[in-house]
RNA sequence: GGUGGCGUGGCCGAGAGGCGAGGCAGCGGCCUGCAAAGCCGUAUACACGGGUUCGAAUCCCGUCGCCACCUCCA
């Protein structure tokens, strides 16, 4: 059976057929570093990160490269109005503490880096070899009020608006946001390839070029990358579906008018909703990345944000972290039991490395557009199995139990879930102390509430249960003892 | 005006012509000193109205409602 992946320019599920059979090359749409992450970003970072690490398990070298646009107007805007509000941070400083914020929450989720992380600020070389080349093509042009900007010409391309089926003569005008940007524009539609410098903005935003001193339009970048580090044709180009138009189109456009293939498939990741609305930086509703990270484990948010589809709307709730940890919790709680019973787990990533440890269903399952909630139903299945074993008295069929700990451990690594994997361990050192000190009492508090249960003194036995509980702590007597742990 | 998407049980969320994915919450049972955990059982679910079909949540037509994009966005 074939990868299938839905392409959303052609709006259909189809075979992926690398353009080189065994290796993928994909581009994904990285941030642009103008502000804190979001749950949105997460999310979409999260989708590549799954597809990518299925298409590797699955056999395929996969080349993965995420963009970082660190010039832009926004990031500009924002480093001015900070400034003026008294800070003193340059816009590349700000460009870059942001980027570090997102490559954080990105490492605490357990996204992969990609194969490379491209800036666009180091890419200004190949931005304007392609102008220059759309211009040669007769598809951009300088400016006509003079200014170094230059613009492609949407006329000059019949296919524009090809990406998200558009006619040409239906779109509403651009209405660029800053209206100077405009100027020189033989019509609306066109968008900047190049903008000119502006005294206003500092020396440190601007870059020599043919036309003039200036810097990158946005899509440019994405265009003059993808290029780059992929080559002319390549397999995968991904993105927030909020990204469709403009952006991806005007990147199609300005692409295949160069005379590149380009992308071989666009996929688009679905957003995030919150109270049935859109998330989005101008509604003010964002749930930030560093708020996520202080409400729920990262390896729960991470399960969360993967448990719809990638394509669909996900709705955002208050208890929909807690309820993605109920549910992550019972498969952690299995793999607990199965060490419980004397056995051994294989190391975190042993298992997804072998195929035969992955269900028929999860592949299928995979292999139908990612269909990771489909994925996590057969996972979900495997512990319940698991659990009917571990509940049988006479202790279960182990060499079954052994296989499906198996399969539940491979399903977990091709996820980027498995709670054993090192990458989980939190990382901060003082703690480790507190947790050591916490375990001796709460095991003295457990030895006083076991002599109390043999003594048939059940008051003190749920006396002391009752005490842990309320901070937090919940126990579980079984015929091996008594588990605890920390909600 | 144009381009798309969505409406599934209390909630989240798959599925896309015939076996009711899965999770959370609830109810009943088993187990347990009682719990917890786990297991078993438990739901007249597919926005509405027509149609096609032996059979429709799924296909077709229509209606209603919601959402996104049309140059800030993951």
């Amino acid at each position: 059976m074939k990868q299938r992946i839905y392409d959303s320019q052609r709006q259909e599920l189809v075979d992926l057929d690398p353009r080189v059979p065994g290796e993928v090359g994909m581009y994904v749409c990285g941030p642009t570093v103008q502000s804190a992450p979001h749950i949105g970003h997460l999310r979409s970072a999260l989708a590549y990160d799954l597809i990518r690490r299925w298409l590797t398990a699955s056999g395929q070298r996969v080349t993965l490269i995420r963009n970082v646009t660190d010039i832009d107007d926004k990031i500009l805007d924002n480093a001015r109005l900070a400034q003026e509000a008294g800070g003193s941070e340059e816009w590349w400083a700000l460009a870059y503490r942001v980027e570090r914020e997102f490559t954080a929450a990105y490492d605490a989720i357990g996204v992969q880096p990609p194969t490379y992380e491209p800036r666009a600020t180091a890419n200004i070389r190949e931005m304007i070899a392609l102008i220059e080349r759309l211009i040669e093509r007769g598809h951009a042009y300088p400016a006509e009020d003079g200014t170094a900007s230059v613009y492609f010409d949407t006329a000059s391309w019949p296919a524009y608006g090809a990406l998200t089926r558009q006619q040409r003569d239906q779109m509403e005008d651009a209405a660029d946001g800053d209206p100077s940007s405009a100027a020189g524009k033989r019509d609306p539609r066109d968008f900047a390839l190049w903008k000119a410098h502006r005294d206003s903005e500092p020396e440190t935003a601007a870059w020599p070029s043919p036309w003039g001193a200036g810097r990158p339009g946005w899509h440019i970048e994405c265009s003059a990358m993808a290029t780059r580090y992929l080559g002319e044709e390549f397999d995968i180009h991904g993105g927030g579906l909020d990204l469709r138009f403009p952006h991806h189109e005007n990147e199609l456009a300005q692409s295949t008018a160069a005379g590149h293939p380009f992308a071989r498939h666009w996929i688009h990741n679905g957003l995030v909703n919150t109270g049935g609305q859109k998330m989005s930086k101008s509604l003010g509703n964002s749930l930030f990345a560093a708020d996520l990270l202080a409400a729920a484990r990262p390896i729960v948010l991470r399960y969360f944000l993967g448990s719809a589809h990638y394509r669909s709307v996900l709705e955002f709730s208050e208890s929909s972290l807690a309820e993605a940890a109920a549910a992550f919790g019972r498969i952690e709680n299995l793999l607990d039991r199965v060490e419980e019973a004397g056995l051994e787990l294989p190391p975190a990533g042993a298992a997804g490395a072998d195929p035969r440890n992955l269900p028929r269903a999860f592949v299928e399952a995979m292999l139908d557009d990612f269909a990771v909630p489909q994925a996590l139903a057969v996972l979900h299945g495997a512990v319940r199995a698991a659990n009917t074993q571990l509940d049988d008295p006479t202790g279960g069929d182990r060499a079954e139990i052994r296989e499906l700990a198996q399969q539940i451990a491979g399903m977990l690594d091709v996820l980027g879930l498995n709670p054993r994997d090192p990458a989980w361990l939190t990382s901060g050192g003082s703690g480790d102390e507190a947790a050591a000190a916490l375990g001796e009492l709460v095991e003295a508090l457990l030895e006083q509430r076991a002599d109390a249960r043999r003594a048939k003194d059940f008051a003190t036995s749920d006396a002391i249960r009752d005490r842990l509980q309320a901070v937090g702590i919940t126990i579980e007597d079984s015929p091996n003892g008594t588990r605890w742990s920390l909600a």
